[in-house]
DNA sequence: TATGAATGAGGTTTCATTCAT
DNA sequence: AATGAATGAAACCTCATTCAT
């Protein structure tokens, strides 16, 4: 029985920097993503995600139960708020609808085919969609239906202005978004090597779609 | 640099029915195709490919060393002879470049966005491409830029005959492709619950891509 | 890069007591040696090891890489924090050369000769050497060559007392110690059965040494 | 039914190299001891064998039914018609035991520590020796008794010739031996970067051997 | 006899998951 | 809340052995 007051070594390791919930969860999808989407959902280490997220090999395991739950989580988060609302939003400027179709691309382009994060997004969803079918519902209905919805405002905005004429792209109309889709692919495929020059790309785009849309002119171009 | 690895003693008779190799190396090859189709490079087991080719567990290390040659092997070989040649092929018909551009249009969906093998390749090739670099070199220069010929001489053909117009679109002629990427995603994607109308999907298509090229007839459509 | 590896729930509960890793990881390399001297290194299980060792399949890849790396520090630690230091130290003795001869003689016939384990690590080093080529040359720096000077030093030191002559056992002082490593390999060969009389061979080998190297005495034994 | 002579293609492959059993088997043999010598038992691939034979893959098996049966054929072959014979022979030569003691020893030399082989056999004896406790027995009848009894015979005929002082000596004749099995064990070891110079150690050993043994002549060296 | 494709047990290694600390 | 040692199922791969040809 001593009564001196200890004053050094203590047991307890320095006390850790404590971030609260949302924002260690936060550090751990985003390690998550970045080796999800470098290696692909089967070949991910939970401890490479830790190690990238700077903890311990068991705290994602706190946070999600599982590999799977987390990598839902990850894509979750990445599908829902979305830049399609942006697009969407914009859908309500005035103006012709041929300035409102090139804002409207050079948007989509901006944040899908030239975005690398939504490129590896799309990887993913494209790689595991088959094991994950609730995440394809969720992008069919988050993404895929709401961009149906865009083009076929676009276009039925144009007809009603009289600036495009009617036809049968009116059944289908994201046939416009193809290109976008396909930039994305093709930048994902071979970017590395035989990357596209996207704005050169988009003009190429944009110039097809127009006029394929628009009601020629009287007096023609010809 | 193992211990002794077997017991020798089996008890199993085994039917030991004895293909010529190349026979043998191709039903290893389609059902590692199937496997890897469903599961991706990663989840697919070396086992399971066995049962599904009706042979032993050894076997297809007999034939492919590791399981990434057997990736390798089986992804060339849905690359390489592909119906890319006969597109090019038809190139070569005569009449008007609005007819050869609905035949060739046709046929690509038919190829691809309509085929479910092609598909899941394009899948793997999407999936796998960062760990495969070489397959996706590969399916570059033997369907990336053989794609881009043909629609590049499609649109310069129908230029040249009066039938187009020139523009933009010859800087990246293979924009006219995207829909039809497009098209195999989707249905990759939300084919199971969501598929598009293949038929309806290319008559847009083709009216888009049609009316985007060609010059305006005298008197205009309007 | 493999597949979901595992399934998760497990049923067992496992005594899960927990050591500090110094601890464990001697426990560890224990059990191996006494499975690498039973069976060579490519005949040993890691499994048995394991079981050896009281802990579970995968523990031994925890503290050791792989089997090679488990291997080499099974011999190091044997090898580096030798019998050799007891020796050497021995060496300073005062007294006649005669008695040290018999006191170093004996220290090494205990320590080698006499001592399982030293003789399986020896074993271990003649079966695996070739394939280990840097545990040899462990070996030779850190016993061999000490060895050399060891005996090098005493036959000198017997010389400059004058109760050595000398000779062509200068060139070559470690030809003093080969009884004691045929003694060695005589009882690692043939032991179970036809195991050596150790103390008689001692005194065999330390007449002929003594008699090979001391100096007649005046009016000789004759 | 045509009536020509059929003349070329014959299904038949080109009639084989058609040796007598014993030479295929020697072959076997030959191949299997330097593979077994290379990487020891477990390592060694039968397959390895017999592409060093020059033979097929399953034809080891037919000379010898298992891997075990393989291993011990190769050693029984090394062991039994041994240097030893010679040796043995050589004893009933005329002259001073000090002539034959050198030459005897320097007949061992030759034969076993500067000749690779036999090196390697030992070695694989030392190494294998405990899962194959009938090659150990085998080498002990064959190698080891004799030579004792070689070494007993040469000190008796030492000291029946007044040449040899009796003593503990000819307890464990076979002391004499040590530094020879020293020098093929040195040499097996370290050979490849510190091998001895095996005509010095010779003189050493012999000079400790002969200084050991005889009796000092009158007058003394001293 | 001889070949080499085919089999399948078993070893090493990986890694999601658990849980004592 | 956090750590990281420990577990053990399962995947890849090896290779002795068999046997149709």
């Amino acid at each position: 029985m001593r009564g001196e007051a200890t004053t050094g070594v203590r047991g307890s390791p320095a006390p850790r920097r404590r971030l609260d919930r949302a924002k260690r969860e936060a550090e751990i999808l985003d390690a998550a993503f970045y080796e999800f989407a470098a290696k692909g959902y089967a070949a991910t280490r939970l401890e490479d995600v830790a190690r990238r997220a700077g903890v311990a090999k068991g705290l994602p395991h706190f946070y999600f139960e599982r590999k799977e739950d987390l990598f839902r989580a990850v894509l979750r988060r990445l599908i829902v708020p979305t830049w399609i609302d942006l697009v969407e939003a914009s859908l309500t400027a005035e103006g012709s609808t041929r300035d409102l179709m090139r804002a409207t691309l050079a948007m989509v382009y901006e944040r899908l085919a030239a975005n690398k994060k939504a490129r590896e997004m799309m990887r993913l969803l494209i790689a595991e969609g088959p094991r994950f079918p609730e995440l394809t519902e969720l992008y069919h209905s988050e993404v895929g239906e709401r961009a149906v919805s865009i083009w076929r405002r676009l276009v039925t905005r144009g007809i009603s202005r009289g600036e495009f004429r009617a036809g049968p792209i009116l059944n289908n109309p994201h046939v416009i978004y193809g290109p976008v889709l396909m930039a994305a692919i093709w930048q994902m495929l071979f970017g590395r090597r035989h990357g596209l020059d996207l704005d050169s790309w988009f003009e190429s785009h944009l110039d097809l779609v127009l006029n394929g849309l628009e009601r020629p002119k009287r007096g023609g171009r010809g």
